[in-house]
DNA sequence: GTTCATTGTCGTCGATCGTTGACATCGGGA
DNA sequence: TCCCGATGTCAACGATCGACGACAATGAAC
């Protein structure tokens, strides 16, 4: 899963957690955190710290890996879609 | 580049940024963040705030890519090694 | 209906983050 | 040699994070 913001990051933690089963609560115990940290993290807190959030991944059996961003291109074109000839 | 510690990402962060010429402090305007923030990222501050640091990935043309660690294999067989049969 | 687990939210409070401004060090160029 | 840019570090200081305890809402199981 491609992450770009606190909210990608949240929704990735999230899934990553319900298909291990983990409630926010053993989740939290396993990286040394209050539930309620949890919670926020889920929700896209981008004011989190990055080391706690690292350690979330790793608890979940991820690694984040750095790589170029893609291209801007959507594979649509606007050009055509709202300008040009039919 | 596999990140799983503030440490590697902060190393991530100053290989990109120098790959692009950029100094610390435009990489801190860029980002809007001061000077004296990304020297503590790029020495691997784990307490730097998630926010900041995924606008930074983003700023140098970098995405965090989550994926599966990989299996804890070092492809060395420990109890060959250490117990069995020669 | 009752109970229980799970999740989301709130107020409080100590700890600490990030900013600002300043200063030292190191290297390269004139 | 003398500057100047880049980097690392320090001391305040205001803002805010994260932990804790408590509570409500929801849904499943009985």
């Amino acid at each position: 899963m491609i992450v770009r913001t606190a909210r990608d990051l949240g929704a990735a933690v999230r899934d990553a957690r319900l298909q291990r089963g983990w409630t926010q609560a053993e989740l939290a115990e396993r990286i040394d955190a209050s539930r309620q940290w949890v919670v926020a993290l889920e929700h896209g807190k981008s004011t989190a710290e990055l080391g706690s959030a690292l350690r979330t991944i790793a608890a979940l059996g991820l690694v984040a890996d750095l790589v170029a961003a893609p291209a801007v291109d959507s594979g649509i074109d606007l050009d055509r879609l709202l300008g040009g000839e039919s």
